[in-house]
DNA sequence: TATTGTTATACTCTATAACTATA
DNA sequence: TATAGTTATAGAGTATAACAATA
């Protein structure tokens, strides 16, 4: 953990405005919405497609868990899992323990197609926030990652890390 | 511009892991849609509806204008529009110097809702941050609307302050 | 010719309500 | 009865392409 200047640390870019907690964030994640929606269409995904692979690379959840998750209805999840199963990106399976329920898994071209979407989230994310400095950049993950965990806690789901995280598996 | 504690600046919540800062603001992009969504839902609002008001609070945008700030097509600015129009939310107002450009206006009934609304967007934003301190919100804050600006800056989009703001005009 | 905006069309995404199958 | 998931339906949101009007 490295010390750093903390005038720095709070005029991250001088001269520029601060828009307020609200209208920064808000903003914030339209930008970021756009860079993951831009992305994603370069793969033929819809945002919602690539955060379903994303978390589906090292799980088989249930269609009530990605509803939770996801903060969708279990009807529109089933619709979402309907159309990537078309497309051959996913499989249900039958649950083991519960006849109701079935698993959703990955496939092999799902799996290749999100890796190659997930590098290229990496860069634009990057590039995205370029005009930060490297410690800027480290505080801002910091802080996204407190309120994300947070707000995952409250809602009483797992956080599912490395959704759309490049790292090797 | 206040000192405060470097150790709490870097480990915003102690003992929380850190996501990576793609993934951080990916899944922070995530939480801020959904709380907007379930907000904007209250008022029988969509996000991109309530975004659409929030810019025209005060300002009178032409089609093509808003599509550049909320990046989609001509046409799908052109179906925003109408679907608030008919509302009542918003009216076009033929442009006094280009006989092919409308500009687009809120109606005080519109300008009544995204008031309500953006009342309830600070609570809830503010509920989402709240397991952060106040310095740390304070930097969320600079980080979130650095990132924000330079993106507008490499648009070429006028950065729109104050879309989801509640202060008063 | 180029630009601004609209229309026609087709698709994804989403929720509600009603349904089936299992617990 | 309660739960997990699907289906039917309807509407918002989106892009592409073709179009009309104006510059």
């Amino acid at each position: 953990m490295r010390r750093q200047d903390l005038g720095a640390t709070l005029t991250p870019v001088p001269g520029e405005r601060d828009l307020g907690l609200v209208d920064a964030l808000a903003q914030l994640s339209f930008a970021i919405q756009a860079v993951l929606g831009r992305i994603a269409a370069r793969h033929e995904l819809s945002i919602v497609q690539a955060r379903l692979l994303g978390i589906l690379r090292d799980r088989r959840p249930t269609i009530k868990e990605l509803a939770g998750f996801l903060q969708l209805d279990k009807s529109s999840v089933t619709g979402l899992v309907d159309r990537a199963q078309e497309r051959g990106l996913v499989t249900r399976v039958a649950s083991p323990v519960d006849g109701r329920s079935v698993q959703v898994a990955i496939t092999a071209t799902g799996r290749r197609l999100v890796s190659r979407a997930t590098t290229d989230f990496a860069t634009e994310i990057g590039a995205l926030v370029a005009d930060l400095g490297s410690p800027q950049q480290d505080q801002l993950s910091l802080l996204a990652s407190a309120v994300v965990a947070a707000d995952a806690r409250r809602r009483g789901v797992e956080l599912f890390d490395r959704c759309v995280d490049t790292s090797p598996i």
